[in-house]
DNA sequence: TGATGCGTATGATCTAAGTCATAAGAGAAC
DNA sequence: GTTCTCTTATGACTTAGATCATACGCATCA
């Protein structure tokens, strides 16, 4: 998103990580911007009843969180790190700063908030339209998308748990709707993996 | 959102509508920015049933449609006037020129978008992870918030059918699950309209 | 004034997905 | 090399919500 030099320039702290590290805590306010610059993060929600639902996932490049900070609101989800993960940090001021000196990279932030928003009423009407078979394709789908894998076979690198945590499926409804996928020859499963063609 | 004076600076036009219009339609680029001035637009996903999901609700002074400005993509929605209206539509050129000279209401943007990206994600949540009587009371205590009708007993001004197709229920199972929700006195219906108290 | 349409209402039945139990493979940890 | 934990896998059973059918009130309009 942001780089290296303007990172610098405005005092952004880069932070290495271990995987599962929590980056921030749903419910706590936001006061830095952060961007992923090697790893990846995930965003999710957490029920009473300790269930999660994957909100996004983050790596290369991306920023994360910034919605908080934009919307002035705590954080509706936490951040935890799902490999190691090295972030860059950069007080909010500074952040804002950046933004009102450089235009083109605030525009930046209306395109990719936007995209995200397109992601989400996508996912939405997906979930509360259609059954689970379209649902995980139409995720799978968005994570080649996502993964720039548009034309060679992509083995999907998310768990069955991960793709149920971001369809709202369970596991086993997510395993056995795989199968049934595979069976009709609409994606393969290698060795476990899911791939798709 | 935009200022009438800033409005009028860079070339919108103001078009009045009848109720039932529709503005745009899904599929298709975007060329313009709006804002509404009086009445009610809806932008709603139709599925290949004709089956609506309804994305979102815009009234007095909100704008519509920018996120496929911002992010560069064809509409994901329709807009359809659910009133009588009248709207403001200004040529993209003009409208990143204006935000490009205006940096406070470009944050504004980038705030009211990371504003509807947290009500989707809540709703995403919602939908994903709750029993029906719990999607409509989030939804409805959400609407109440937008109408800025937090004291005073709330008359939702939508019927059955739009509640079912923000949640992504059934009419049946909202008619059925409101009744229930009264009869828990968790909400009041008079006249057959629903009441938050 | 009767027809048409829309919103609300309610019961009977059906089904997709959730829940629960159980197991086996694979890697990490000791 | 054994134990632990996570992931995949599968089958039996339960259930929330969808579907379908029917009805009634109310507004509109021809």
């Amino acid at each position: 998103m942001i780089p290296e030099n303007l990172l610098e320039e405005y005092n952004a702290r880069i932070v290495n990580l271990s995987k599962d590290t929590i980056i921030f805590n749903q419910g706590k306010p936001a006061y830095y911007y952060f961007q992923v610059l090697e790893g990846e993060v995930k965003m999710a929600h957490y029920n009473e009843d300790g269930q999660e639902f994957i909100q996004g996932i983050f790596n290369n490049g991306m920023s994360f969180g910034e919605p908080a900070l934009f919307g002035e609101f705590t954080y509706p989800c936490s951040a935890v790190t799902i490999k190691d993960t090295s972030i860059a940090k950069m007080r909010s001021e500074d952040f804002f700063k950046l933004l009102e000196n450089n235009f083109e990279i605030h525009k930046k932030f209306n395109n990719i908030l936007s995209k995200r928003l397109r992601y989400k009423g996508i996912i939405l009407n997906e979930i509360s339209s259609y059954p689970a078979a379209h649902r995980i394709q139409t995720v799978l789908k968005y994570l080649r998308h996502k993964y720039g894998q548009e034309q060679e076979p992509f083995e999907v690198p998310f768990t069955r748990q991960q793709i149920a945590d971001m369809t709202g499926l369970r596991v086993e409804t997510v395993i056995k709707t795989i199968k049934q996928l595979s069976q009709k020859d609409e994606l393969n499963i290698h060795d476990h993996k899911v791939v798709l063609k």
